[in-house]
RNA sequence: GCCGCAGUAGCUCAGUGGUAGAGCGCACCCUUGGUAAGGGUGAGGUCGGGAGUUCAAUCCUCCCCUGCGGCACCA
């Protein structure tokens, strides 16, 4: 048998023959080591202890010290111990895959029934069973067609068609614990017993698509979280509690932002406070758009269903807009018989998106090579017809205002326009207080229109373009438009679902659709690029956002109630009324509380509504002319002079780019 | 759109085959209280909508609407 060299961490060498698993190496160093041990990672690789190393390696045994690799192996032995559950309980339940995913796993299921909470309980009992009897991991290498058959004469078609996915060059792992078997990649741990038996808990059920192919049948899936041990369980148990109080739908019901109703589903009702945070921002980014160079616009909502057939909205995107139907001849009160029986009938779609529009704004009068780039943008409010299960609160809504612009520009221009772009993206996303956002950079798709030439040229000046300004991205290959590539900017609300925020999307297609031209240096028209952009993408998601990334807290400039003036003594009104005048004429929302009630009542409830600012006054106060400031989150107070706060207030309520 | 769960007072929720309850909030009264809930009294509900079963439905069944958690979607 051949010799191979191990070089462990330390840099320690150890010659061993070929073919040495890891477990063995780790019981060579010690018997405890053996016994502690998890896993391996052999030359980069992560690696099951089972698996026989055959060449020279750099390898270092894992224990559950090894965060990175514990938790992902006992997540993905608990998906196992999980599905060995369910098919222990209800053996004609069909398996298909369990992947680890963010704080655990989850495991689809074919079965008749759903799975209920009950159940959940049920299976979370045989799981425990199934740690405590300590089933040794077993694995094996099996040959494709014995794997298949195997799979065929056991009913599970699932798995099958899953073998069938398995690269040629891939082995077909197997593994087994107790006589529970299960087609996998691997690593696992060395038996169940290492799988904390107290560190997991099943969350919920939901459907999801096998392979994610809404066109394939709907599977049962359990979503469960793991730690190590109980008290990391719990702390992230709480954690989710904790941000669940940071929902942008309950913060905006308690501060009394929004509402909404079944009868416009999708929709966002402004409550005053809302709004006024929604015209703040509204305020700041059209001043911010201005020193960008953009022209701002505003166009139709009601647009001919002829337009939409122009620019391929109407055959690409009719299913989600919303079509309106007029009959016109309802036009005046004259009763004219003839008109009656002329089909007055048209038909419009609210807008769903802009762009349309804005080319007819840029198609009005001859356009110069010297006009480019053109960048007009547009608080748009767009009506899609989302599907219903997309909505969300006022992340995903059926009426949104998009902060949409357009640059039309000449095809060397586009490198140097996203560069920009990115550059005003995130310094405003910065002032927002939003200094971490994920950029992802997607590619030609499969079904696209234009050349190979002119995607290449494109693809290269959004990457450059991503370098120049020292950006991280992800790639996401094949998720362009199938006009042209994009940068999608993205956010994170409380509990870590990500959402598409900013976006830059190169397209050539709706200028050619809609005629646009300019009149290049040699005297003949030419088609315009057109760059679709959004920073904040909408007004809706992006204050949902905001809500939570603040739990509710927002700056003062942002704040719909800036400071209440509270009486202690009703002796106090009509000073605390003079106080709140003072702060009004310094431009800041203020409002007095003269209730009848006690200071101690009046602090919690501004403290809960997050009004950033209470001033108390009493007697005192009266006497001195000050105010007794406290800030939220804080449990001081402070006395201090009419003019102090007020100058105080007007630093902080100035938005941050007056500053 | 698909799978599951839910919808009772403004909010959070309890409840029953014989037309409903709590806490908070709200109104009024007492209280003038110094930094996260002072006390009393009172008003407030077509039990999401429709149909069915039943002597009788908020409760059981079916359909629809809306919301929630996922999935799919988000040119």
């Amino acid at each position: 048998m051949s010799q191979i060299t191990l070089t462990f961490p330390d840099g320690n060498q150890r010659q061993v023959d070929a073919g040495i698993t890891p477990a063995q190496v780790a019981s060579d160093i010690s018997t405890s080591l053996g016994k502690k041990a998890i896993s391996a990672t052999v030359n980069g690789a992560h690696y099951d202890l089972q698996w026989p190393i055959e060449g020279d390696a750099e390898i270092a045994i894992h224990t559950m010290q090894d965060d990175e690799q514990a938790l992902e192996l006992i997540r993905h032995d608990l998906a196992h111990i999980m599905a060995r559950a369910v098919q222990e309980i209800w053996p004609d339940v069909k398996v298909t895959i369990g992947p680890v995913r963010d704080h655990g796993w989850f495991y689809d299921f074919d079965r008749a029934e759903p799975f209920t909470p009950e159940d959940l309980g049920q299976i979370e009992a045989k799981m425990k069973e199934i740690i405590n009897a300590r089933d040794t991991v077993r694995t094996e290498v099996w040959d494709r067609a014995r794997a298949r058959k195997h799979y065929e004469d056991t009913g599970e078609p699932y798995k099958v068609e899953l073998l069938d996915r398995i690269p040629g060059d891939e082995p077909i792992r197997m593994y087994w614990h107790g006589d529970w078997q299960d087609l996998c990649r691997g690593p696992h741990l060395q038996h169940t017993g290492q799988v904390p038996a107290d560190g997991f808990k099943l969350t919920h059920v939901a459907g999801a698509y096998w392979l994610g192919d809404n066109t394939r049948p709907m599977l049962q899936r359990i979503y469960g979280v793991a730690f190590k041990d109980r008290k990391a369980l719990k702390a992230h148990l709480l954690m989710i509690e904790e941000a669940e109080k940071r929902d942008h739908r309950k913060l905006g019901r308690e501060m009394d932002l929004f509402h909404m109703q079944e009868e416009a589903p999708g929709q966002v009702f402004w409550h005053p406070n809302g709004w006024t945070i929604y015209t703040e921002l509204q305020d700041y980014m059209r001043r911010k758009q201005r020193k960008g160079g953009y022209n701002e616009v505003n166009t139709p909502q009601v647009v001919d269903r002829k337009l939409w057939e122009a620019s391929g909205h109407w055959e690409k995107y009719q299913h989600h807009m919303f079509i309106v139907e007029v009959d016109e001849s309802r036009d005046g009160e004259n009763d004219d018989a003839a008109a009656k029986n002329r089909d007055h009938t048209r038909i419009n779609a609210l807008k769903p998106m802009n762009c349309p529009c804005h080319v007819q704004v840029f198609n009005q009068g001859l356009k110069s090579y010297r006009d480019l780039p053109l960048r007009l943008a547009e608080f748009g409010s767009c009506a899609r017809f989302e599907p219903s299960g997309a909505l969300h609160g006022i992340m995903r809504v059926r009426g949104f205002t998009q902060d949409d612009g357009h640059i039309f520009c000449t095809e060397d221009q586009i490198q140097t326009e996203c560069a920009r772009f990115i550059d005003f993206l995130a310094n405003i996303y910065a002032e927002l207080g939003f200094e971490k956002f994920e950029i992802k950079f997607a590619t030609r798709p499969e079904k696209r229109v234009g050349t190979e030439e002119s995607w290449d040229y494109v693809e290269n000046a959004l990457e450059n373009a991503i370098k120049a300004v020292g950006r991280d991205y992800t790639l996401e290959p094949g998720d362009g438009a199938f006009y042209g590539p994009k940068l999608d900017f993205y956010l994170t609300d409380a509990i870590g679902r990500v959402w598409q925020c900013g976006t830059f999307q190169v397209d050539p297609n709706l200028p050619e659709r809609l005629g646009a031209s300019y009149i290049a240096p040699d005297g003949e028209k030419h088609r315009p690029y057109m760059l679709h952009r959004a920073t904040l993408g909408s007004f809706e998601r992006f204050i949902g956002i905001l809500i939570e990334e603040h739990a509710g807290k927002l700056p003062v400039w942002l704040a719909p109630r800036q400071v209440v003036v509270a009486a202690i003594v009703s002796d106090a009104d009509d000073y605390c009324l003079e106080v709140v005048e003072a702060l009004k004429a310094a431009g800041i929302r203020a409002e007095a509380d003269l209730r009848n009630e006690k200071i101690n009542y009046k602090v919690r409830e501004h403290s809960v509504g997050k009004v950033p600012y209470i001033l108390a006054c009493g007697m005192k106060e009266v006497e001195d002319r000050t105010v007794s400031t406290r800030r939220l989150g804080e449990k001081q107070t402070k006395v201090q002079s009419l003019d102090e706060i007020i100058a105080q207030l007007k630093g902080e309520a100035t938005p941050p780019d007056l500053r």
